[in-house]
DNA sequence: TAGCAGTGATTCGAATTCGTAGCAAGCGGC
DNA sequence: GCCGCTTGCTACGAATTCGAATCACTGCTA
């Protein structure tokens, strides 16, 4: 990690923006996410990810990388998940290895029950200070940044 | 939370995208932060916001406030900087409730050695990513809505 | 095909995070 | 000046988070 010039304040300006606006949103969610599910921010985007995306089943490490989580904090979830029904957890047939989680019909009725809400919170703390023109350059620039992020190794390949 | 018309996906695409830009960053500091100091991130704002901000002594509940934490989790962690020589507390002369948390030199000293290293990881993370244009609309972006989201209440303003 | 490094996941113990309850001090109305 | 309410912080217990160690299975290579 070759330090170079310091960074200039609105460099860091840059990062602590960054940061703290995504600290405060997050808060706000997580306080409606108990309310109405109840459940955690990772619990929710665990669900959301199978439930709203592609692949309704996913392997426990795609899913700790997807949602940046240590491999056995997600482990610790996805028993919470399964206990409560909203998944369920099998051997991969391909790779015996593998977990492969999958979102159950009460795990689709819990996102689709707190989804509402949710999207109510992110609409009043985030898209409501957004016109068209900035929500899309926001967009923008964050989406490119995420996908140079998603390039380096991501974090379940720590040496061991 | 009165629900709307839900979100469309460019919209929770621009939600999506700023909290996995941020948790990927987060990441990648920590492991820094662990390297150098070690310090873990929270424990790096409060120390960063005494040693680099305009005020070197600040109370529990608006540095709390100010890095979106729980109060009793900061009187964790402000023992934890305190037994370790980081920052003293001391009764506030103003109002015998409050706790004034300082820095010592040991605590500057302590993220003067960091921050080169800090700013290496920022900056292969996330300012090069960005040209000066940017760099500048992102951050007028984010400082907008976080001023925003800081107009709501506090977390320290919850019901009790 | 036996040996072995590598990979996927879980277990375990230690550290942390949070909400709630409790304690002490301020503040307003009377 | 006193009471009742609020506010600042800490104590406490329960839940979660993490890394390191471990177990099981893969697939490469000699």
């Amino acid at each position: 990690m070759a330090p170079r010039d310091p960074l200039s304040p609105a460099q860091l300006e840059t990062y602590f923006a960054l940061m703290e606006t995504a600290s405060l949103l997050q808060y706000a969610v997580e306080q409606q996410l108990k309310a109405d599910g109840p459940l955690s921010w990772v619990q929710f985007q665990v669900l959301a990810g199978l439930a709203l995306g592609e692949r309704p089943s996913q392997r426990m490490t795609d899913i700790a990388d997807r949602v940046v989580y240590s491999r056995s904090g997600l482990t610790y979830q996805a028993r919470v998940l399964e206990d409560r029904g909203l998944v369920t957890r099998s051997a991969d047939p391909d790779d015996e290895r593998g977990t492969v989680v999958a979102v159950t019909p009460a795990g689709r009725a819990l996102v689709e029950q707190v989804l509402p809400g949710h999207e109510a919170v992110v609409r009043r703390v985030l898209l409501d200070h957004l016109d068209a023109a900035d929500g899309g350059a926001l967009t923008r620039l964050l989406q490119r940044l995420r996908d140079r992020m998603r390039q380096a190794p991501p974090r379940s390949a720590r040496r061991r």
